[in-house]
DNA sequence: AAACTACTTTACGTTTACGTAAACTTTATC
DNA sequence: GATAAAGTTTACGTAAACGTAAAGTAGTTT
């Protein structure tokens, strides 16, 4: 039910901006198993999926090793091993762990660029204050010598 | 106000779980600036805030050139220039945008690992169904009979 | 048929962020 | 005063994630 099945190496490094050394090197890891018509790889809508969850593991600081382990673990469920099963809950577990670490950072900054942005904006009106001091009837002369 | 005012290297690595040399290295790429008494450094608790703030960065995914772009910016902006003022202020709103991204990547993946824990689930109780099948009355034995 | 265009393999190079070993100094402890 | 403990510099090594030629193939457009 995709739009499209079956997608070229330039098509894919085009929609998500990454190059094709990139593709063919998440290839040679294993993370991608395109098939080929003679040597010419082409990619599965599943493939196009792995992509992007690829990068958005970069995204969130994971290594092309651990979404790899992942996939590996993902695709060992789905034939149905009990030990591969309780293994993927657990290691679900732990990335949870992991993301509330990263909400917990991303909070941390986000009030710490909140106090810099009130400094930086104090500290700007500060300077406009000092410069209306120094040239207090001459802006007009001051803006157009800027020229 | 703080407890302490300085720190030997082995405290702050310690403390934040890094190798020495790792904050070495930081001090190499002038992240942190350590004073000497003799060869010895001593880390103020300016540095120990830095070294957390580098250590967080590293787990939202920043790369330590960046770390340094925004700690040279910070110190920039406090002896005062408009110009640096304003570059920081437009920085910021791009980290915020950093951030933004980060936060829609997160709720993403945790969303598929709801998905991806229940059908682990579902897989697991299947498993349960079937062994009672096969062995409806002789669980007991089965049990003992495992060591 | 010549020239593009898109794809391929092979392979060496590069950056980041440290690891690790060697050899040395300074300070504390027995 | 030997010896351990914690610190130092110097320098080569390494893993991850590609970048970047170089050289070849396969189809197709002019």
């Amino acid at each position: 039910m995709d739009i499209k099945q079956t997608y070229s190496i330039s098509e894919l490094a085009k929609e998500f901006d990454v190059t094709t050394r990139s593709i063919r090197f998440y290839e040679d890891q294993e993370l991608l198993k395109p098939t080929r018509r003679g040597q010419t790889r082409i990619f599965s809508s599943k493939d196009r999926v792995r992509l992007k969850l690829i990068l958005r593991g970069k995204r969130m600081g994971f290594s092309l090793a651990e979404t790899k382990e992942l996939f590996d673990l993902w695709d060992e469920t789905l034939s149905g091993n009990e030990k591969q099963l309780l293994k993927m809950l657990t290691i679900l577990d732990n990335k949870r762990a992991q993301l509330e670490q990263q909400k917990n950072d991303i909070a941390q900054a986000e009030m710490e660029m909140d106090t810099a942005e009130a400094r930086c904006r104090e500290a700007l009106t500060e300077l406009q204050k000092k410069k209306k001091q120094q040239t207090p009837a001459n802006e007009e002369a001051r803006q157009t010598a800027e020229n």
